[in-house]
DNA sequence: GTCTATAAATGGATAGAC
DNA sequence: GTCTATCCATTTATAGAC
């Protein structure tokens, strides 16, 4: 496919293809962190997940908490494509709110990974966030778009007035982060399998139910 | 104060006063395990913050493991007691849901050791839960509860048909829960302090609203 | 039941060859 | 840039005295 000279298709292309081997081990640090958290982790069995070696991945992570940070950063972007992605109709405030609420929930639902390591990086008091401005940068944009569109709906009369976009963000993250993050205990303590496609399905439009009659103008 | 002769008021009071020993381990590793995470956590470091050494932990919990599933039991045990103090007036269903959305999101507020370790547990798969009949036993009555509060509210109309009482809990809790368990990537991330009382307030006001907004009769 | 001291094992990190 | 081999700090766990 590539059109420069390569001994071999499969395997390692080129014998130090930088980018190629930094993510090999990023995909598998990703794996690992999120099964097991940063300390649960061990870099032997991330190295034992890609085609190098441990020294390798020192050579280029410098260590286990700077790896995991670049984990955690990549994770991030993953949910910034996707928003980014969505064409959002303003001049109907009530499909943009509820597209936006399906694709939050769908990308929460779709990434396990990501909630967990979300989830441990709050055990760590989101130490290895802090500081770091692309993060912010980051989350912005969805609480502008929120904003956006309930200004919409306060304009046609769709939605009521003196709803925090910030709060709203909150309460739509809450549901989708809840049922992934905390599935495992809710199977046990409920015996409700969250992952179970016609609970998924009921939860999916329960959440875009809840957000909608909130917002809704009808009802003190 | 008790009867029987005593050394010492402060300190240990008998050379090998059992349950105050483990009592008093147990509150130490609640708070080592929810600021590390289990593998985080060092048993040295809760044996420090004991009277007592870590020879005397393992001779009271045979493992590291063993303690954090003891912690765990007995950290549920907690909201446990909470609910069944809650006095619910079955005759005005719109302020029983009230009172109880209100007095889990107090708990969940004053609590956030709890919240940490059972997203903790979460990370390792609730493989500590799995399999022991009293979590699920522990949680049982808080949906039964709900599911009375319903059928009131239904059979006198101030509540709509068809609400399953689980995935209501589900809703209370994700928004009682996320605020706390994810209280430091919400700093960083959007710059939001969810431990500010006016916040506090406001997100407490809006669960509220949110939950009787879904239940209500009014609107499609 | 609780201590001091230490064993045994784990696992993060690196030296040095290629 | 990547490997084999290994170091060494950390940490779970226990032996043995009291």
């Amino acid at each position: 496919m590539a059109a420069e000279a390569q001994k071999k298709i499969d395997g390692r292309s080129r014998p130090h293809d930088i980018e190629r081997t930094r993510a090999e081990i990023l995909r598998a640090a990703l794996t690992v962190f999120s099964e097991k958290g940063l300390s649960g982790a061990r870099v032997d069995e991330i190295a034992a997940l890609t085609e190098t070696t441990k020294p390798t991945i020192y050579y280029h992570f410098r260590s286990k908490q700077d790896l995991y940070a670049a984990v955690l950063e990549a994770a991030y972007s993953g949910i910034r494509d996707m928003e980014r992605a969505l064409d959002l109709d303003l001049s109907d405030p009530v499909t943009a709110v509820r597209r936006l609420v399906e694709a939050s929930f769908d990308y929460h639902a779709d990434n396990p990974a990501w909630v967990r390591l979300v989830s441990t990086e709050n055990i760590h008091s989101a130490r290895h966030i802090v500081g770091k401005p692309a993060f912010p940068a980051l989350n912005a944009p969805i609480v502008n778009r929120l904003s956006a569109i309930l200004q919409a709906g306060e304009k046609i009369g769709v939605f009521r007035h003196g709803v925090d976009p910030a709060m709203l963000h909150w309460m739509i993250s809450a549901m989708c982060f809840h049922r992934v993050s905390n599935r495992y205990t809710w199977r046990e303590n409920f015996g409700i399998d969250m992952e179970a496609p016609h609970i998924r399905m009921a939860q999916r439009a329960m959440t875009v139910e809840a957000v909608l009659r909130f917002l809704a103008t009808t009802q003190a």
